[in-house]
DNA sequence: ACTTTATTATTAACCTGGTTTACAATAAAA
DNA sequence: TTTTATTGTAAACCAGGTTAATAATAAAGT
């Protein structure tokens, strides 16, 4: 059966990805940043002054969890914490100099991580792009009514 | 970028199985399985008598977590353990009848939920089921390169 | 103006799914 | 027979979450 076959490319990517996010990467900084770390850096460095609550609706987890995860790329002088002008409540997140090198260090570890497959896009034209397009979106929508 | 739209679609389902992973489910028994029993229950049933060793070598994880697992679902009397007959160090893993149908139950899960895939595999032609399927082995073998 | 309700951020306690390290028992090799 | 390797287990630890509780502040209702 060949969707059994397909299934298990996209469960080996799915395997792979989580390995590669499991273990920390040093992006130029001389630190080591775990996956969350470097998600809720990159997070604030693309919306600078985001409150915590924006931060964790963007990164899809609690405000706990986005709490957490703040103290430690402020302890890592990664980012930096300001009142808003506005209020009292809320707390505005903006990268340092450090986290913003870690940024780039990390856009650059996923061009050289995920460059490479231009060459296989290279080998698709545009009606087979369009094919492996449409068969991964259909895959994400039925993944995605798997709902609770 | 088309690199870019594909890998997005892949990390897209990357996430949804993530997400569907990580939730406890009840397959049939009334009891609730996270991941971590559900797979390795089925490995036992498809291993059967197998010991500790070979069913972390089998779940690629160290013989501490596998440990852990088997000790849940002897716990939910969902596998038995005996002594190996040939020496007095093995234990070896078999499934009970409950155990077998959780294992049933998950069977019919995978179905209902990777089944209707079916139709959209029944649109691709073999031609276009090979692309989609080099594609695949291409990134993951991209993907497997990046170790450490 | 005052009181109730909602929002924001933080922390504590808890959980899964792992890991490494140490240990005891047993088996195999020297 | 002594050393070495293998097997299973448990303890301690960690990432990456969660929910529930709390304190401070802001907004809404009366």
């Amino acid at each position: 059966m060949l969707t059994h076959q397909l299934l298990q490319l996209i469960y080996a990517a799915h395997k792979e990805l989580s390995r590669i996010e499991q273990e920390p990467r040093d992006y130029g900084t001389g630190r080591l940043f775990y996956a969350s770390e470097i998600h809720t850096l990159v997070c604030i460095g693309e919306n600078p002054y985001l409150n915590l609550t924006t931060l964790a609706e963007k990164l899809e987890v609690s405000k706990s969890a986005a709490s957490k995860f703040v103290k430690k790329l402020i302890a890592a002088a990664c980012i930096e914490k300001t009142k808003s002008p506005d209020n009292a409540k809320d707390v505005l997140f903006h990268t340092t100099l450090i986290g913003k090198r870690a940024i780039q260090g990390h856009k650059a570890y996923e061009e050289m991580t995920f460059g490479p497959l231009q060459a296989t896009e290279a080998r698709l034209n545009l009606a087979e792009a369009k094919l492996v397009s449409s068969f991964l979106t259909e895959l994400n929508d039925k993944l995605m009514k798997n709902q609770g």
